[in-house]
DNA sequence: CGTATAAATGAACTAAAGTTCAATTATTGA
DNA sequence: TCAATAATTGAACTTTAGTTCATTTATACG
């Protein structure tokens, strides 16, 4: 079997196990249902993954990467501190209404017991990119002196809660709203 | 059996149950592990809840309950906003610490499938005073024009993230460092 | 006291889900 | 073409956990 078919099928039940978690949460969320949802059988699962463990860490891992790098795509270097700011703000939250059942996912299991230490210190190693952008602003003082990773937990955790909220009312945040708790966040830190 | 006496075993059923789910997740927490832990039989455990589900619902609610009565506490009404805002916020904080596990609890529960919407509807409703809290001060123009429930995810997101981030490293922040996290949130909704 | 009512017990029942594996099918490369 | 290797299948196995209920124990009260 060549490498694309194995990521073919690695893929399906990514996108199955994803629907699934979506649609019925975690409780209901058994290896047989992922199988017939991915058609496949229970046993290929076990193939790809060495349990549903596995499965659901490589899947975090997955998504948060993917993530990332959707984020990181809206900047440039040339931009302004600020620039950057708010382009990723903005990318942060149209990518939350895009992508919710991924950022629900991601949400969901980034404080679980499921997560093994492992997956947990590899998901945070993808912050790096946004971690330096701040210090860089801290060292320009742009930004209040406060240690980068507080920062950034603020903001996440913000955006979050805030994402959440629409999401779980199933409205989206008019231009007007939007800019205001965008203002929020920028006053939050700014010099 | 009197009144008192109910109330002893369902304390101690919530006291097993939160003290299992801090220390082994939600997938090893069981029926026959909450009442070893609370010293009674299984069986015993149903002469109080309906079943699992009721008992992760009725504790869910008995501890956001607990958590915005010793919020509540902290203010009065002579206090002006930004005193009672700044009062809150470092309470929250406080109680965060002193209360890791039952905010851990609620945390965990707060957008999992296996609360009811019943239940979720009752914790929203404990939300009331500061919802309007926030309403008053808007209308004396204090703060920014945002619906008061957007500010209060918000809040809530940030402080929740930034706690996380110190428990999950195990340490407390310093005065300077909270005095940083408090201006941050109170600079992103003044006027 | 003694009877009626309620609570507690924990073994047994039931159901379900994760995992395995012998048999089958597909793929590879010489 | 055809053996060797790899992937797939899904029924069967195993384990585990939620729930029930006949029995025992405790409590309330006339």
């Amino acid at each position: 079997m060549s490498r694309s078919k194995d990521d073919t099928k690695v893929e399906a039940i990514y996108k199955a196990t994803l629907a699934l978690l979506t649609e019925q949460g975690y409780t209901e969320l058994t290896m047989a249902g992922i199988a017939d949802r991915a058609q496949l059988a229970t046993g290929t699962i076990y193939t790809y993954f060495i349990n549903k463990e596995d499965l659901i860490n490589r899947l975090f891992l997955h998504l948060k990467t993917e993530k990332m790098k959707d984020l990181l795509q809206v900047i440039s270097e040339e931009d302004s501190f600020f620039v950057s700011f708010k382009k990723l703000w903005y990318a942060y939250f149209a990518l939350s209404f895009e992508k919710s059942h991924e950022m629900k996912f991601i949400e969901q299991f980034t404080y679980s017991p499921l997560l093994t230490t492992e997956t947990r210190d590899k998901s945070d190693a993808l912050l790096q990119p946004l971690i330096s952008l701040l210090e860089k602003a801290r060292q320009e003082d742009l930004i209040k002196e406060i240690p980068p990773e507080i920062i950034l937990s603020h903001f996440t955790g913000s955006i979050l809660e805030v994402i959440r909220l629409f999401l779980n009312k199933g409205i989206a945040p008019n231009a007007e709203t939007l800019e205001g708790c965008f203002e929020m966040a920028w006053n939050s830190i700014r010099r």
